[in-house]
DNA sequence: TAGCAGATACCTT
DNA sequence: AAGGTATCTGCTA
């Protein structure tokens, strides 16, 4: 958070260097004094975010250090629907731009769970990779998977039903 | 239907 | 100009 309330970044990991390493990437030294106080508004809406409820505020952001790609495809990120999910390659394609470039720009998310990129997934729709700051991307799938569950979600097998598809416009 | 390459792709520093 | 990539597609069997 910084002084003006607008996050800056977020993170949970079951690795602590991953949760510092995360936010210390996307803030102006020095950190912002917040991150300790798990009474915000904040901090009590990322919690039930990751339980899987519906997002039910307005959330100020205020990017530093990020590309006007990056930007462009967090923007997208934040339509998708609760409980749907959009391929690399949808966003590529409405954005004019592949799916590898958008892979990284959704991997550079420096506000998980706000900005809802467990619900990229590739095109054949498994779950696909998540990761936080040197986790490995493969490591972290189960986690994006029980996200996604708890947002209703039914996988069959491995994979996730067609019906769940959102297209980007 | 599953596994493997190639793409001369696309963004970042 | 080089290096990284949380992908896609088409081909093989």
């Amino acid at each position: 958070m910084d002084d003006e309330d607008q996050l800056v970044a977020s993170a949970f990991s079951d690795d602590r260097g991953a949760v510092k390493r995360q936010l210390t990437k996307w803030s102006k030294p020095p950190m912002p004094k917040h991150i300790q106080e798990a009474k915000h508004r904040y901090a009590e809406e990322m919690t039930r975010l990751f339980r899987g409820s519906h997002s039910s505020s307005e959330v100020d952001f205020m990017f530093e250090g990020s590309t006007g790609f990056q930007e462009n495809v967090w923007s997208v990120l934040e339509k998708i629907p609760y409980g749907r999910v959009t391929t690399y390659g949808l966003i590529a394609k409405v954005i004019n731009s592949g799916p590898r470039a958008v892979g990284q720009a959704v991997g550079s998310n420096p506000c998980p769970l706000f900005i809802p990129c467990h619900r990229v997934v590739p095109s054949d729709m498994t779950v696909g990779n998540y990761s936080m700051m040197g986790k490995r991307p493969e490591d972290n799938g189960d986690v994006k998977r029980a996200l996604l569950e708890r947002e209703g979600i039914r996988f069959q097998g491995d994979k996730i039903p067609l019906a769940a598809l959102w297209t980007p416009h």
